[in-house]
DNA sequence: CCGGGGAGACAGACCGGTCTTCCTCCCTGT
DNA sequence: ACAGGGAGGAAGACCGGTCTGTCTCCCCGG
């Protein structure tokens, strides 16, 4: 058998996810869940969809995962390692050549996401907003949204900029009102996030003389 | 029909926990779906919990709105007028003296809205993301968050910002990621997203000395 | 023999929505 | 002045459907 790389962010062909590949039935269910879960988040998809689509028993769905919430658990955690490391933080990481390329490269690939046809919105954010704050799953959406700022602020570090914490903070902002704004309708998001992240940067990058002063400063900086 | 000023003596015995003030079944309707809708979204709260707590038939539920999806829209109407409009467009206007001051008060009016322990996340984004943005209420949503655009967009042309389209969508962007991140737990989303909004006014001035030319956003390193 | 898996009935709760029953107010015709 | 009737509202049974989750039955391979 081919270890088969795992469906990044599309991979099958066509229509939802079949049990070709997946011999055993976890990876199949779970295989289903990441297609429904990601297209029309976790509220709309029931247990007996999962099932059927999976070719699985229920008693064997519920031998593998106790309750749909923990499938729902195994799901974000997938989410998290799928897109928002191997295709958000890795592909940024490999397109720019220095760090702030690195970081700005995030809302290109954010951009090219956005004009996907399949875009189905953030995962993260429409859970916790489905669930809520103080349900499990809302906390572990925030926890994984947590993760990422955490990847944002690595990067800030590595181009060394200050208040890293802030800045990854800001950027986080940028993040979501763009992919709210995507979901929206708003095809152009990323780029006006982009730009505005721009501004973020100079704002944050240690200028060797000048710009003590704190409140915005001249805006044509070089820089690039 | 048309008379409405009668005062309901000794009418109505059963009142029980409905909302005083409103003697109208509609009305009491409405204002209990508005705390609910408000407070846990519209998915989450069935036709039943509102017949029970506005104290009304549900008969006469239907009578007033033949679907729920119709109270729906009107719930979000009225969220429009008391929210979108008064507490934030109307708020803003009032704390700034000039049209620049005001357009940035508007992140005090949401940091304001963020620290509030009742608060309870962004409606309109809510059902946007809840019935996807294919659904007559996620389109409903959209419309109502392009007439908050629309109010930004005027607030800009009052301070004679050059691209006030342009402006307005990247203002928004600013303003959902922040909403966003306080639903997360980020309390000083606001402040946050308030000194970006600085930076976004300043490359929107069209300033008569320098500064002029096309600006350009000069920083990243996409354009693709 | 035994355990995992497929198929599916079933339970119990809840969903939006319809309809029936009764009651009370208010308008109107004589 | 007063009886009658229509309208609106309260209470709630009921319907078909969906939800998560349990349990039974049978098969098949090691």
């Amino acid at each position: 058998m081919s270890t088969e790389a795992k469906v990044p962010l599309s991979s099958t062909p066509s229509e939802v996810a079949a049990p070709e590949g997946h011999a055993n039935p976890e990876e199949r269910i779970l295989a289903v869940a990441y297609e429904l879960f990601s297209r029309r988040g976790v509220r709309d998809v029931g247990v007996n969809e999962l099932i059927e689509r999976s070719g699985v028993a229920k008693a064997t769905f519920y031998r593998h995962f106790p309750s749909k919430d923990s499938l729902v658990l195994a799901f974000l955690e997938q989410r998290d390692k799928l897109w928002t490391v191997e295709a958000i933080v890795t592909q940024a990481r490999r397109r720019g050549k220095t760090p702030v390329e690195r970081l700005l490269a995030i809302f290109d690939v954010l951009g090219e996401w956005f004009q996907r046809e399949d875009f189905e919105g953030s995962t993260f954010i429409h859970v916790l907003l489905e669930m809520g704050p103080s349900h499990p799953l809302g906390q572990a959406s925030i926890d994984y949204l947590a993760k990422l700022r955490g990847h944002v602020q690595t990067m800030a570090e590595e181009a060394g900029l200050v208040s890293p914490d802030e800045f990854a903070r800001s950027w986080q902002i940028l993040m979501k009102g763009s992919m709210i704004s995507a979901t929206g309708g708003d095809l152009q998001a990323a780029r006006r996030a982009q730009r505005m992240a721009g501004w973020l940067i100079e704002h944050h990058t240690a200028s060797p003389e000048v710009r003590g002063a704190d409140s915005n400063a001249g805006v044509a900086a070089s820089d690039k």
